[in-house]
RNA sequence: CGGGGAGUGGCGCAGUCCGGUAGCGCAUUCGCUUUGGGAGCGAAGGGUCGCAGGUUCAAAUCCUGUCUCCCCGACCA
């Protein structure tokens, strides 16, 4: 059998590419960092995107569009904001050009009076906005999502998890109170984790950045952090508590009940196509992709086999009377009736693609009322009664569904340790890798040490779980709680 | 942005050291035979050798520049 996809053990990060050309979700576009995003990537997105607007719009948030130019003059109005993303911005500084022997050249004469910048993300353009339509604590809150690109100029790319243009959506909340603001932060990363864990079956632990972690410009950013197969974590999500930050540098105050003028309160959050990348890490295999299949593009694929003519129509009559049913129980499926193609082409085609189940159906099939279902995460197959097979199919999806999430905590929980020293702690970090819980100051020099001597990062201060008083690790200051440390994405 | 590796048909590669006008496997197209785990036989199509200069009678091959990808580092919500 001719191997395609490169082991994970032998090299992950050929794997994780390899695993992205065979299931065909994206190319490398010609452009540096940038990638072509192709339909079986598109779909996966598209699904994702579907799961969390509607989760987006049950939480009380509409959708709104804003322009990807930024003034530069917008970017500079927020200290922090304009440090932390200076040094990535596509900036625009012509608008024409003009034919040049055999090609064109940038025309010297369209120069911009005033740049524009590439949005790396939207708070400045949003706020200035916010300032026109907020008077009022009557017009408070205001929550608005938007689904977007932003380029960051990244020096380093890797498909879906860093790449210069991504796709991604941007949360931004106006709010009359602090308490207000805070509660939509957390509310939206409790929404980021029932996505991560219900949706794409990857468990991910809440927490806080610390301040050297912190979103450029945010009082505070809490995080979604899940951990990937090669025991390297991987930030998921952020939402952030933004203070009056915005507000007071766009100037957008509110006239209060009680007449006074008040900054507003702002959160921001989101999520990217990163979570593609996410996914990959999180489920797949040696033989490629393993969706989950309520983000799957198709949930069953139909592989019918057959020899003769004959026996072409009368599988080929069976898998309609399949498909008819599949539809009726509102699953997702793909009857690949190609010519030509021997099914275990077929087989391995789909099981690269992560199709989360496959029937196979033949003649010997349709003699025994049969059909042949394999699952992709465990590669199980199966004989089954043809009688019943939808409401099957649904429950063996549910239990897919199930089982990567539980198999995903489990190699988590696997991969979990504490440390309850320096040495300890560099110990797993070198030979094991994964989530480490240690005691840490709570300082960025301590962090900066570990940082240099480990590699490894504070990914969060966990929300959850125990919160035992201990000593830092490194210096024996006291710390109110471990924190969790990983080498990270 | 620094160090290392690499760009030759859609994909994976050989050829480069030692210059002589491009080849293999897979894929594609057509035909026939096949089809329960990546089919077989026959025929056909497809490449300005990443791009731009230079050296030379002659460049995939030598020189210079440049772009892109991969790995490591620095950097990075």
């Amino acid at each position: 059998m001719a191997k395609k996809i490169t082991n994970r053990n032998e090299d992950y990060s050929q794997w994780y590419h390899d695993v992205i050309r065979e299931a065909k979700l994206a190319d490398q576009a010609p452009v540096r960092g940038c990638m072509v995003i192709r339909p079986n990537g598109q779909a996966l997105w598209e699904n994702m995107q579907d799961a969390l607007d509607d989760m987006f719009k049950e939480t009380g948030h509409e959708n709104a569009y804003f322009p990807l130019f930024i003034p530069k003059s917008f970017l500079a109005k927020e200290a922090q904001h304009v440090e932390g993303f200076a040094k990535e911005c596509a900036v625009i500084t012509h608008s024409r050009l003009k034919s040049s022997g055999d090609g064109v050249e940038v025309d010297p004469e369209s120069r911009l009076e005033e740049e524009l910048i590439v949005r790396p993300t939207s708070e400045t353009i949003i706020w200035d906005s916010y300032r026109n339509w907020i008077q009022s604590y009557r017009d408070l809150p205001i929550l608005i999502n938007q689904w977007a690109n932003v380029v960051r100029w990244e020096l380093r790319t890797r498909m879906f998890l860093r790449t210069m243009e991504f796709l991604w959506q941007e949360g931004h909340t106006a709010h009359a109170t602090k308490q207000e603001a805070i509660e939509e932060t957390e509310q939206m990363l409790e929404v980021y984790r029932t996505f991560a864990e219900e949706y794409m079956a990857m468990p991910v632990i809440t927490g806080v950045k610390t301040a050297s972690e912190r979103f450029a410009g945010a009082v505070e950013t809490y995080c979604i952090e899940s951990l990937m197969q090669d025991n390297k974590a991987l930030q998921a999500g952020t939402s952030h508590f933004l203070g009056q930050n915005f507000a007071k540098a766009f100037d957008v105050k509110f006239q209060s009940a009680e007449g006074e003028h008040e900054y507003v309160w702002a959160t921001s959050w989101g999520v990217s196509t990163r979570l593609i990348g996410g996914l990959i890490m999180t489920h797949s295999d040696d033989n490629g992709l393993v969706l989950p299949p309520k983000l799957a593009r198709y949930q069953v694929v139909i592989v019918p086999i057959w020899r003769d003519d004959e026996q072409k129509a009368n599988v080929l009559d069976y898998c309609d009377n399949i498909t008819k049913e599949l539809e009726d129980s509102g699953i997702k499926y793909k009857l690949d009736d190609r010519e030509s193609l021997n099914p275990g082409r077929k087989f391995a085609e789909h099981e690269a693609a992560g199709i989360p189940l496959r029937i196979a159906v033949g003649p010997r099939d349709l003699e025994n009322h049969n059909v042949e279902l394999a699952r992709r995460d465990t590669l199980e197959k199966n004989i089954v009664d043809r009688d019943g097979l939808g409401d099957r199919i649904k429950t063996l999806l549910d239990q897919i569904q199930d089982d990567l999430y539980t198999a995903a905590q489990e190699r988590i929980q696997e991969n979990t340790h504490h440390a309850e020293s320096y040495d300890e702690f560099k110990e797993i970090i070198k030979n094991k890798g994964g989530f480490v819980y240690a005691h840490w100051d709570g300082t960025a020099e301590t962090e900066e040490k570990i940082k240099e001597e480990t590699k490894a990062t504070v990914r969060c201060i966990p929300l959850e779980g125990e919160k035992e008083k201990g000593k830092c690790m490194v210096t024996g200051k006291p710390s109110t709680q471990k924190v969790l440390f990983a080498k990270a994405y």
